[in-house]
DNA sequence: TATTTGACTAATAAACGAAAATAGTCAAAA
DNA sequence: TTTTGACTATTTTCGTTTATTAGTCAAATA
């Protein structure tokens, strides 16, 4: 990537952070990063886009958080799973773009975003699977009937905590506890 | 309740449930209940109160139904709360006009609603605990830590599911898998 | 006295055009 | 190939009018 691009791309970033995607302008960001609109559509087609790379780029990132975790194979799948939770959260916790697609708004104007997220969710689903499995066939687990959905349901508990965490503030108070509550998820799906 | 009152509120139950809050007017009401409008108001004083006690006559039949669960003692706490969870969902999934509180609008428009909300999460707060609280008395559950704390979380996991269970109408396809879940959830919490 | 009525008023939302702001383009320059 | 900024096209904003709907009240009714 270019200098210029990745100048803009985090100025972008920044921006949209601080502003959120409707109240920042392209020419805000173009003057931010010192350089003319014609650049910043030069390599990126439109705001929409642009500011998908924004949150595609966030969530690359957390994406290769959570890698470097699954990549540990000795490692317990319950720890596995409690790890993958706690840095998802974390990472997500400061994914401030990210976060603004959990606004409201976001159902009725953010449609040209909802791919990405399907597309992350798609992955998390498909990585909380081989986590599960894994856990079955070392024997550390136990989980009666489909493994995918029991992927999904976690996914579900996940997205649903990010409201709650991260637009109504409760991200510090509630983080402490988190720990508890994967320690009974994980006891659950525990073989006895 | 008179009468009147009585046909006015199921009138209005019916059509806000068909065409929404913001898309029913209080004419409609009026004269799909074969009143005047006069009564409309002489039994409710506002169109948002009226809304409010069609949502709260919802969220008291869900009450109820759940206080039916709970006043049994002899069960075993795993199998309340099985059974909180599970009628929990069947009965919000035909509370028509709760579920339109979950739509995203919902945070713009209806701050009317809030404390309606608010009261009704702090009920199912107290009553989880008390549901956790007597599975530890009795040996059945064992939860390190502050018992209120999994109860809060665990009506976040449950409210979670509201939006994709209602809103997004994957009722049907997850509600089967649903007690798998609550099996882990359980098991997990289960005293060994 | 408590309840019901419907014509009435007050408040809100929809419709619309003009002005302002911003997204997006492109020929010239680097 | 990349960058620039003046330019155009589109969208949003704002003020005004019109239409709809919320809410009132004096009279009627039970």
């Amino acid at each position: 990537m270019s200098p210029t691009k990745q100048k803009l791309l985090t100025t972008a970033s920044k921006t949209f952070g601080k502003y959120g995607f409707y109240k920042t302008s392209m020419d805000e960001i173009a003057k931010s990063a010192r350089k003319a609109k014609g650049s910043l559509y030069y390599h990126f087609n439109s705001k929409e886009l642009l500011f998908r790379e924004v949150v595609t780029s966030e969530l690359d990132f957390l994406k290769q958080e959570l890698t470097s975790i699954f990549d540990d194979h000795n490692a317990d799948s319950r720890d596995i799973i409690r790890a993958y939770m706690i840095k998802r959260m974390m990472v997500m916790n400061i994914s401030i773009n990210y976060q603004e697609t959990l606004r409201p708004e976001f159902y009725e104007f953010y449609e040209f975003l909802n791919d990405v997220i399907l597309e992350m969710d798609e992955w998390e689903k498909k990585q909380i699977t081989k986590i599960l499995n894994q856990g079955v066939e070392k024997g550390e687990l136990e989980l009666p009937g489909e493994v995918a959905i029991y992927a999904e349901m976690l996914l579900i508990f996940l997205k649903g905590l990010e409201t709650p965490l991260f637009l109504k503030g409760q991200y510090e108070r509630l983080i402490s506890n988190f720990d508890n509550l994967i320690g009974i998820l994980t006891k659950g799906i525990s073989k006895i």
